[in-house]
DNA sequence: TAGCTAATAGACAAGCAAATCCCCTTGACT
DNA sequence: AGTCAAGGGGATTTGCTTGTCTATTAGCTA
């Protein structure tokens, strides 16, 4: 029980997209803020593309731009494109009858979902950026990280030159 | 994102053994009841057994009886058993430092999943049972449900004798 | 328009959960 | 003790999720 690793993935990405607006992240760029790994990140963002959540732009300069403001831009609206919340609308007993009505333990456990998706509506990305908290979004970009990101953007390839 | 099968099977057969106190109930008739299959059926169960949530018994007249006052007894203590709810207890990105803090995201989906794990261990079977409701547990249990438990305690064997 | 760069798409591999099957052990009743 | 009914547990299969790799397409710059 828990949300999936590719869901998660996506809200990493996100966030990192609203914390870096302006320019287009590359999936190196992306890869190294957000220790998803570069081969799946691509797989990862395409749903998110096609809901126009993000934008990509091909060839030199190009990467990936956070369309949506993220004042408006919940939690839900990512979850839902890769993972979406599966509520019980019957009974998956399906048992003669009773469409629309629900058995009460197969109604707590979607009271649980409902209550999951609500607060997940509730949430935007906005919300998960200016936190005045002493711990910044994605667990602190620290010097390794922000390191790792300068190289992905500058000198990944100076592997040819040697 | 929702709870697995195996957790929900375990729930049904759990609330079926609620239902029917006293007698054990065999593999057969948990099966026919809640329509889950008789081949994984004990294989959802015996977590269960391990915790002491129920007990079995071999040979004739045995079956699974629940041990728990279905009171005391909550949708968490029978989850936890076969799919536990996953916190987070550390931030996933794994930077340097920052054991015991989560970043606002990993907060936000953890507090969605201390939300589901307060509220199973606040809903009892016992509460799923005795609800007033037109909508008996597990969704009716209908003319052609008690049948099938019916044959699945006297006469599964009459294939034999024809 | 040539050439480089970066996303896209698809095939492909691995790991894991769900489900099934079969044989073994246990226990009750005769 | 013998026999049959019932759960226990391991081996196996299937299918989905995660992850990797490669060839292709599209766009920018010069």
């Amino acid at each position: 029980m828990a949300v999936s690793q590719t869901a998660e993935y996506a809200l990493r990405a996100v966030v990192w997209l609203a914390q870096n607006p302006g320019e287009p992240q590359t999936t190196q760029q992306l890869a190294a803020g957000t220790k998803v790994s570069v081969s799946y990140l691509p797989k990862v963002l395409q749903p998110l593309g096609r809901a126009g959540i993000l934008t990509s732009q091909r060839g030199i300069n190009g990467g990936y731009t956070l369309e949506r403001d993220p004042e408006g831009l919940t939690l839900m609206d990512i979850v839902s494109c890769v993972d979406p919340i599966q509520r019980i609308k019957r009974c998956p007993l399906r048992l003669s009858g009773h469409v629309g009505a629900l058995c009460p333990l197969h109604q707590a456990l979607d009271d649980a979902m409902a209550d999951i998706q609500d607060r997940f509506e509730k949430t935007t990305i906005a919300s998960l950026l200016h936190k005045d908290a002493k711990i910044p979004p994605l667990c602190d970009i620290s010097k390794e990280s922000m390191a790792a990101v300068a190289s992905a953007k500058n000198g990944v390839r100076r592997a040819n030159s040697d």
